[in-house]
RNA sequence: CGGGGAAUAGCGCAGUCUGGUAGCGCAUCUGCUUUGGGAGCAGAGGGUCGGGGGUUCGAAUCCCUCUUCCCCGACCA
């Protein structure tokens, strides 16, 4: 393609709200424009990178056995209905009337909508497994869309389906998902890590994400020296706390706290660590008020506390009002001292020993206080957040932090859909058995920006090969005055076309320093630059777009030298 | 959802406090000169100053209202 064919619309500066690189850069490719909060038109430079990027995840799917179909971004709300989450899913589904007024929505994800395919055409336990995908918008109605395409709020996905009789084939098919995904994100070139993960709003039991890993990921995962562990922040599990409780040596005692409200205040006015005091956070019950109580040096962690019988969820802390009521003293002076709601206290928190807490009066704290002697240790769980340093959960070695961006997702479903559904087939035995499902989701755009997150420079967007918009640039300068240069240019870029290689040549009438930088800026891997000089001596420049250096090559060699490299990419 | 900020040419901004013919840089168009890292000169086009209402002789500017966008928070015990 010829630049002057082409939509080209760099630009020098970003919008002053682009905040992350990737948002800013595919503005200023090019790449995309805002038509509304959290919805981009693609346009022709963004969209070549796009469709590769979808192509990579069609031909893995496909070998992988799963079939493609399409199913409508609209759809009933009576599924919806049937499976529970036309209530359960909030705000977060958009929600439209037709002419008649019948209600339907802009599919966030497609569970209901292939549960009902499959019920319908699957009959016999002849026809599974079966696998099922789609490259498709869908539309989540976020609260706070944000960083471009990154979190948008329509996007492209690629979601897939599959259906089983049984667990053992669920697993099998799961386990060859996580190798496609592999598969998948090797081939965009992205560096990238699997991890436990929480199941969400989805349902189901066991699930895995993959992140590629960058700094300003929203997503913090965990893993493991060696690497066997990884998960997500939301998922980590804390390693049981090993060894006895110390025993207790100090007296409990009642001190005046005035004004001092969180941990840090605690610590400071009392002279201890904060690992020696206990945070008592109030969070909303199925019935009434729950505490959590943790170390004052943890964090608590919401997927798992809300799995707690008892706890609301979605997770809610008390107000200031609501704790007022029921413990008689302000947030800042809880502890678990007769505190007389139930409480779920942490593992580690349950090993203190001589700790400091809230009285439950306010500008009052206790200090050298011990379970099982000033007071019954409640239920202990695991509700804090993995700290970096500690030892993984499976003592596979101290755990790390890592920024990631969640590009695809894959879950166990189990029969959350197909029992709420009545999606069932007939087995051997002519007896009918209800199906068992995972589902697999890709980010499509999304990996578009966390590509660029991961691939950049201060002239703008280095593709990894796989996904580069044109493989080759050629940059003539003068081609408007010089006849011979011009012949030269034309003659290479229709040789490197009838040999299949995507090449952009620069055929606008610019200075070469704006050529320069636009082909660096939209990220093309490989140049190739013409000049009269050159073409004296018979050569070409070539650069590579991560080369600090130019070297000349021979003109009559050039094609054959750009299918080399192209080759080794 | 809560808090804060913003809306002026395609992009980046000034002008608003203190009302008086709407500006600058980049981009666009024309001409000339230039041509190895975002050129120079001369000229041109482009704005219901987010919408509506009000005050005023006069509103981008003051007042009311609506809309949109952005940021921050949702870890505080």
């Amino acid at each position: 393609m010829k630049t002057s064919q082409l939509l080209l619309a760099t630009l020098r500066e970003a919008p002053t709200d682009a905040e992350i690189v990737s948002h800013q850069l595919m503005f200023r490719a090019g790449m995309i424009r805002q038509l509304a909060r959290g919805i981009y038109t693609w346009l022709p430079l963004g969209l070549r990178v796009l469709r590769k990027v979808e192509n990579i995840v069609r031909e893995e799917m496909d070998r992988a056995g799963a079939q493609e179909l399409l199913m409508p971004a609209l759809q009933p709300a009576e599924l919806w209905q049937e499976s529970g989450r036309w209530e359960q899913y909030g705000p977060l589904l958009l929600r439209i009337n037709d002419r008649h007024d019948r209600e339907y929505c802009y599919g966030p994800t497609h569970e209901e909508i292939i549960t009902d395919l499959v019920r319908r055409e699957i009959k016999s336990y002849k026809q599974l497994p079966a696998n099922f995908y789609q490259i498709q918008t869908k539309f989540r109605d976020e609260t706070r869309p944000r960083f471009g395409i990154m979190r948008a709020r329509e996007f492209l996905m690629k979601d897939a389906y599959s259906f089983h009789l049984t667990e053992e084939s669920l697993q099998q098919t799961y386990e060859q998902m996580f190798a496609t995904y592999s598969r998948i994100f090797e081939r965009l070139g992205l560096r990238f890590r699997a991890v436990l993960a929480d199941s969400g709003n989805i349902g189901g039991n066991k699930s895995h994400e993959f992140h590629v890993l960058a700094e300003s990921g929203e997503d913090l995962i965990v893993f493991s020296e060696n690497g066997d562990y990884a998960a997500n922040i939301e998922r980590a599990e804390a390693r049981l706390p090993d060894g006895k409780r110390a025993p207790a040596s100090q007296v409990m005692a009642t001190v005046d706290t005035p004004g001092q409200h969180t941990i840090e205040d605690i610590s400071r006015f009392l002279q201890v660590s904060p690992a020696q005091c206990l945070k008592t956070l109030v969070v909303r019950g199925d019935d009434g008020l729950v505490a959590l109580i943790l170390r004052g040096d943890h964090e608590l962690n919401h997927v798992k506390s809300e799995k707690l019988d008892g706890v609301a969820s979605p997770l809610t802390f008390a107000d200031e009002a609501e704790i007022k009521q029921t413990l008689a003293c302000g947030i800042g002076s809880i502890g678990p001292v007769n505190i007389g709601i139930p409480c779920y206290v942490d593992h580690s928190a349950a090993q203190l020993a001589d700790f400091v807490c809230g009285a439950n009066k306010d500008g009052e704290h206790l200090t050298g206080v011990n379970w099982e002697r000033d007071l019954p240790l409640p239920q202990t769980a695991d509700i804090r957040n993995v700290v970096e340093g500690e030892m993984a959960a499976d003592g596979s070695g101290k755990l790390h932090y890592a920024r990631g961006i969640e590009v695809g997702h894959i879950f166990q479903l189990g029969d959350k859909y197909s029992t709420s559904m009545k999606a069932t087939c007939l087995d051997e035995q002519g007896k009918s058995v209800t199906l068992t499902m995972g589902c697999y989701g890709i980010g499509v755009s999304r990996i578009v920006a966390a590509a660029i997150e991961q691939n950049n420079d201060d002239r703008g967007i280095i593709w990894p090969a796989a996904i580069a918009p044109f493989e080759l640039a050629l940059v003539p300068i003068n081609m408007h005055k010089s006849q011979r240069l011009r012949e030269a240019v034309i003659n290479l870029y229709e040789q490197l076309l009838d040999a299949g290689i995507e090449v952009l040549l620069d055929d606008r009438k610019e200075r070469p320093g704006v050529m320069f930088a636009d082909m660096e800026l939209i990220g093309i891997p490989h140049r190739l630059v013409f000049s009269e000089r050159g073409l004296d001596k018979g050569q070409l420049e070539y650069k590579g777009r991560r080369d600090s250096d130019n070297r000349d090559i021979k003109l009559e060699d050039a094609c054959s030298f750009i299918q080399q490299l192209l080759s080794k990419d």
